[in-house]
DNA sequence: TTGAAAGCGCTAACAC
DNA sequence: GTGTTAGCGCTTTCAA
């Protein structure tokens, strides 16, 4: 496996990758026969193929995407845009996307916006000057306004684990989990239930699920409180411990919190403990999302478990289906069940 | 914001994006002119400016990277190759690459490889097609040969948070890491020490560290133990809880174990705990990496903390300047002193 | 200050 | 079976 070495150009070292056109010259044969023999395309003879692929090992040619991506208008590449890689959901769901991904052929662009706007708006700009085919949006908590731009671009685009009525997603059922977790709560007795929900989710997705936790706890007679649902966190954007220890110093507080997902909910519990509140002594405490963490004996936190494989997998369906068989049939949409994992952060109540 | 629509080519809703030729066309200019603008180069009258800067607009005229990429030999692409984005620290350090390198104007393909030489072998491949400028190799758990296929291919090759004479590297001393953490334990009164190893770690750099154990043990005047050297997790590629388990059993069985890094050292704890060791009551845990998850109050794993920002930002600077400055300056190595943080998994032995 | 022209390395339609 | 040719959408000399 040999190079060519320029020489004299001003640096002396400087390498040429190997070209198709190398290949065709040393084997004595033309571009588009090359061309064939990789891509295994046309037909070529025993003989003529057996040349060029000794040729290409000799010259240690390997073909240029670049090339191929701008003539062939595809680049095999998608982006994946996520709010926060640090959150363990989030980052099971790139990796096992990644991973359905490569399989199908194609390699992923990872953009973690840290649920800045500008930045978000910075990181897709990126993406589609590089042309991906497709771009999946993980447990969103952007702007509508990106999706929007997106969609109004004709960029394939499916949403794994958040929603939208205009795109292709696949996501549980946000009522459904909340309400699983009330009901649970519920049936442990308490009344006075708290949402807490992270700042770095999307003003949407927030509201939906508030919500939902609104409308769950009606459903259950229970009378909704919006002071009871509380920003917490420690995103740029604000987010505040101190509420959500002010509220449980008041007087009647919760005696649960629902909290937006797994992340938050751990987040928590280091807080209440930290403030002396004992979990569940004091108050109980359940997340959404199932991440690992939340599996420690010593954490033990009852969840709601999204079903990280299938969303992945179906994500991945979605968003290839989209981009080989085109932009204009409907968009698909698909429900998850999530399913209550109980665990040792809730009891009734004192 | 319009764009031009094929009709009668079979699919009458195909878009062609508008090209450099549209915005000369409807400016009136050559498409240097517009190369120019876009680019901000060359000199350009105000006026001119003005018309192409509008025509971009009323085009949604976006510069096709694929283009760009391939007449400038350069895609402004890293890749990154990580072995778990399910351990905590490798999401946060690819969280944190992914950050500089796109403020310096990369955007960052993420490969999981899960320690799979095959899947690291076609991942880097694909890399490679694509043409990335670099890549980065994070707690890089893979064959070494893969290594020295990419340097021998001259591609810009940066390892974060692990090491080879060859490359540009940034890591913290496993030997004053490793040191720490024995050190502690002895201070405890720890004589029996085992240490845990994790699967997904390669060969070489699991020797070294296990090395490092073994001549900071000696320091110590104590006897190193091949046997207590246990591999533990549920990697494909074995590793085996009932090892560890079984070693506990014995007579004499270790009073502390030091595990090769924190995801381990989490796993063990959660291992011994449910076979009825009390961590630190029985048997004493030290991590390595210092992730969020260790410093939970429930969890408190005492740990040696990897500085993640520091090889972060490092990282991508020694990359990008290898990308950037040229391929034939020695590499460079950064040491970066890792710090002890104790917390409640160490105790004295009984 | 602007434009014409020559590629970058590949694919694909069409000759031979 | 194989080669010729014409682009893909840009950047970059070099003239004008």
């Amino acid at each position: 496996m040999t190079r060519e070495r320029i020489v004299g150009d001003g640096r002396d070292t400087a390498f040429r990758r190997p070209t198709i056109n190398d290949v065709a010259a040393l084997s004595g044969v033309s571009k588009s026969t090359v061309s064939n023999v990789m891509r295994q395309t046309g037909s070529v003879s025993d003989a003529t193929r057996r040349r060029v692929v000794e040729a290409v090992e000799r010259l240690g040619y390997r073909p240029n995407a670049t090339a191929r991506n701008l003539v062939m208008q595809r680049t095999n590449l998608i982006g994946v845009l996520v709010g926060d890689l640090a959150n363990d959901f989030n980052a099971e769901l790139v990796k096992r996307i990644e991973q359905h991904a490569s399989a199908a052929g194609y390699t992923t662009l990872v953009c973690n916006t840290g649920g800045h706007a500008e930045r978000e708006g910075s990181r897709i700009e990126a993406l589609l000057e590089q042309r991906v085919d497709g771009i999946a949006l993980l447990d969103f908590t952007g702007d509508r306004a990106v999706l929007s731009q997106l969609l109004g671009e004709r960029v394939p685009v499916a949403m794994v684990s958040c929603w939208s009525e205009y795109a292709d997603c696949v996501a549980v059922d946000d009522m459904v989990g909340v309400g699983l977790a009330v009901q649970h709560l519920v049936e442990l007795g308490h009344r006075r239930i708290a949402y807490a929900v992270d700042p770095l989710m999307e003003a949407t997705t927030r509201h939906s699920r508030a919500e939902a936790f609104d409308r769950v706890m009606l459903r259950s007679g229970l009378p909704p409180r919006s002071e009871w649902t509380v920003l917490c966190g420690t995103g740029d954007d604000g987010g505040d411990d101190a509420a959500m220890l002010e509220l449980l110093r008041g007087e009647a507080p919760p005696t649960a919190i629902v909290a937006a997902n797994d992340h938050t909910a751990i987040r928590l519990m280091e807080l209440l403990e930290g403030a002396g509140r004992a979990v569940p002594g004091d108050v109980s405490l359940a997340g959404i999302d199932g991440i690992d963490t939340a599996g420690l004996s010593r954490i033990a936190l009852t969840t709601v478990a999204q079903p990280k494989e299938e969303l992945a997998s179906l994500g991945v369906a979605l968003l290839l289906g989209r981009i080989e068989s085109g932009y204009d049939a409907p968009p698909q949409q698909r429900r998850l069940r999530p399913a209550l994992i109980v665990r040792q952060s809730t009891a009734p109540p004192r």
